[in-house]
DNA sequence: CTGGAACCTGTGATTTTTCTGAGAAACACA
DNA sequence: TGTGTTTCTCAGAAAAATCACAGGTTCCAG
């Protein structure tokens, strides 16, 4: 039971309950993450999917108080919305920067938010999402943004592969036995999601609430419709690797199985 | 675990996280650059997007400060601002000289100011760039500047490749397949980012806040039309090597893939 | 075997995103 | 100052992606 497994001891990612692998710090500790927003449900659906993702997090509802967290909690990175009610983005940010000058930042602005105050957002190497955005999108961004800042170990595992498929969420490319295959923006992030999470049956709910956006006010069968889509590319031809369970969902899986 | 990887212990570069080339100073320390500048957007701005390249940043807002921080800091580089409340720009170069002699430095100088107080500068081996300027710009000239300055080792890598397509910044030269094209400057920085992050999805915004001046208030849609622009010189054609993943940004990469 | 539930997928309307032509403005240089 | 180049805006065309709808198929319980 407590056997010296030498990859247990020495790795610096670690299995999770749920069987996906999760970014660790240098140290072993989980990764901190600090969100800022002032609506509470978006702080709570971001807290809660974080925190699956094995993250230990916080949240502030203004600038003043991520400042105040961001201080003793010392985050490895910060998801800040910019709009808050008590002062500008861009000046949290500024104050952020001086306690902790390496912290990246994945900002959160409103779709129809006026271009011109994104400008230089990214350059230091942070990044954004627009609102409303998918709870994949999120992960994945504050995944890389983690990934990048050297905060994490782990660093070069930008690829995902189950059997011989692979996802590579730098390039965004998708290759399956070593054909390579188009997929949309959409199709990318179920993929993603599915690859995530293998020999696992995620439910149509699940699916939902995780490719696609908070607001997403659709038919539930747009999962149905994209599965579809997906095996067309993936499975075409070959031994299928997404699978459906009846009244439960699909999972995907290497084909030789 | 600790085995003696020799290149690990006397390379002088590294990769980054990110995947591109750092550059180290001889003993294998991260490059080191002081940033002087009154207005605090702009420190910030450079330090953000310095601190990416992996480099160490310090900055001050005055004369006083730069020389002070220059003394026990020792910076490899130093991005100095010609209008500073204190003192004047040549003032503040003619005692940093005298602590460090061979410091190169990178000035800022506004748009209009007079040309001849500019002459000269550059006599030394430095550099200038105006305001408003862009960050790649910025990162190449410093980076040249610490290149010949001899502070950091891997000085003949100023050649960018890219499969058949070759990108020389020290002349400003670009080839695919032999053959030569002809940039004009926006088209030459917009490609030099591309090529420095190969098989990256790059974002408008990312684009935008990097090729673009921090000022650029204009339409996003500038970076499809340089896009377009390079697509016509570059891919002209030939098998393409830029590729557009909607919803998501641009990337390049060797046509053979 | 049969009916209903769950799932799959073709079609096409709608929306979003990207591309590009034309020309105005800014600029560089002789 | 004039000319050619470069940068950028605007607007419409083209392409691609997203999604609703609906008819068809598969599965399973009874």
């Amino acid at each position: 039971m407590f056997s010296e497994d030498p990859d247990k001891v020495s790795s610096m990612t670690t299995t999770s309950p749920q069987g996906r692998t999760e970014l660790l710090r240098p140290d072993g500790s989980p990764v901190r993450v600090l969100v800022v927003d002032d609506e509470l449900s978006i702080t709570e659906l971001l807290s809660m999917a974080l925190r699956y993702e094995g993250w230990q997090i916080r949240s502030a509802g203004d600038g003043t108080g991520a400042l105040q967290t961001a201080r003793d909690f010392r985050p490895d990175a910060v998801v800040l919305d910019m709009m808050l009610p008590d002062m500008d983005g861009l000046t949290v940010l500024g104050r952020l920067r001086r306690d902790l000058p390496d912290v990246p930042v994945l900002f959160l602005t409103a779709k129809d938010a006026v271009e011109d105050r994104i400008a230089g957002l990214t350059a230091g190497g942070d990044d954004y999402v627009t609102k409303p955005f998918s709870l994949e999108e999120v992960v994945a961004r504050l995944r890389g943004l983690i990934r990048r800042s050297g905060a994490a170990d782990r660093r070069s595992d930008s690829v995902l592969v189950v059997g011989d498929l692979m996802l590579d969420e730098d390039s965004h490319e998708v290759s399956r036995g070593g054909d390579n295959i188009h997929l949309t923006a959409t199709e990318f992030e179920l993929l993603r999601f599915l690859m995530r999470n293998p020999r696992r049956v995620l439910s149509k709910a699940q699916i939902l609430d995780r490719v696609w956006s908070y607001d997403f006010g659709g038919q539930a069968n747009v999962v149905e419709l994209y599965i579809s889509y997906l095996r067309r590319k993936i499975d075409a031809g070959r031994e299928p690797m997404i699978h459906t369970r009846r009244g439960a969902g699909y999972l995907i899986k290497p084909a030789a199985s």
